[in-house]
DNA sequence: TACCCAACTTGCAGTCACTCCAAAATTGTG
DNA sequence: CACAATTTTGGAGTGACTGCAAGTTGGGTA
């Protein structure tokens, strides 16, 4: 007994919430469709899609496992010779060629972004999740270094890498929903890949660095444009 | 007329508001206490408390406009010779000196943190807020380094300081609720500091990097420690 | 002083995500 | 076929948040 009817069924039912679900958001964004509205679209009880998914959230994003057993990949198969670093820029621009869905390359992704960029909430979750896959890439970073429990620079070179590359997916993704090309948006990509990665490995120890004499005409520091400063209430 | 009667109750409506939320989060916890209380206990009325806050996670954190402008200055304000990563370092520091609340030092912050770090709410709402911040120095630094709106580089900078120190008061708030001493922290913190900011400036690039030749005897990562880069990884 | 307008506050009704609970319905087992 | 375990469902909440229409208040004006 490989696996029951019962199994099966739930198997099914769970795909066929989440595929309607999905459906639905992408047709008329995630605010403007209710739990309810899933519920009957999948002909089950509203119960029954809490009981397959924690938060209506969670009915679009759901790749989170799928993505820290990825990157654990990532860190754990780098080949001989390749810092972390070396690997996730390897990783990514194998995911720039073949299209992978993880870093918003896939086809449709301007339709999703646009989704979870205008949901607040999907935002959050959006958020909360890059945090949760930090937090495992940290593990294994520490895990494959051997590295004291103490010790934060796993964190850190975790936060590092994938604070670039969720730079380089935000701006893609904000490019192909401007109209831009796919063929345009993957070479500006690749050349920013490269940028970026180069200046992670060696460091931003001198960027900005001001000038030890001061030219005798510029002004000082800024003393004009005082900008805003209240910030207006109620938010949308 | 400088301020009219409207004005000044208006602000402090606002404020008896904000107080009465966080003292009640503060004691019971943001998750056991409902809005309707809240607004009992400042006296007002439920719509009244939306009026002046967006939203129950905004009660509690209110900070986010000084934050940023905060943050402005420190980009701007460098001094000479001062490159960004120099600037944050030194504000960092400074206020680990003072006691600063924006790294999470303050007095009773140990209990902020508990509370924020048990209501997921606040967690989201809190990586919103941080987005928001790094948001705020990309473009800080963008103006300052008087960058192409296309250069990408003012967003890294940004995101790898904030995420430096974020993960250093993350750190420290854990070291407080687990119970350690404030003076502990802090010495452990200015040490970690350090060491990360270094790394910051010299880049990760060699970190974890696998050995070419593969022992043949034990498993390959692990002890070799050898960074390659100029910077010297001091380990704690 | 009396009045009026605008802004602020309030109560009320409603929506929606989400929870708890107990009663079916369904499935696997002896 | 019974029986237990699991899943599904309806119903009755709770709590954040919204919109509306009717008060209430402060400030300026006739």
């Amino acid at each position: 007994m490989e696996e029951g009817l019962r199994e099966r069924k739930k198997r099914e039912t769970r795909r066929r919430i989440s595929d309607m679900a999905t459906g639905l958001f992408l047709m008329r964004g995630f605010d403007q469709v209710t739990v309810a509205e899933v519920a009957r679209a999948a002909d089950v009880s509203v119960n029954t899609v809490f009981n397959y998914f924690g938060t209506k959230e969670d009915l679009f994003l759901d790749r989170q496992a799928d993505l820290e057993e990825i990157y654990r990949g990532v860190v754990r198969d780098r080949r001989p010779g390749e810092s972390v670093v070396d690997a996730f820029r390897r990783d990514f621009l194998d995911a720039l060629d073949t299209g992978d869905w993880r870093y918003g390359f896939h086809e449709g992704a301007e339709v999703w972004g646009r989704v979870v960029a205008e949901s607040p909430a999907l935002r959050a979750r959006t958020l909360e999740i890059e945090r949760q896959v930090m937090a495992c890439v940290a593990a294994a970073i520490e895990e494959e270094a051997d590295a004291d429990p103490d010790d934060v620079r796993p964190e850190l070179v975790a936060a590092q890498i994938l604070s670039t590359t969720r730079l380089l997916s935000r701006h893609a993704l904000r490019r192909r929903t401007a109209g831009e090309s796919p063929r345009e948006v993957e070479a500006w990509l690749r050349e920013q890949a490269e940028a970026l990665f180069d200046l992670l490995e060696s460091g931003i120890g001198g960027y900005g660095r001001r000038p030890l004499v001061v030219a005798e005409d510029g002004e000082a520091a800024g003393d004009e444009e005082e900008d805003d400063v209240e910030g207006d209430h109620r938010r949308p």
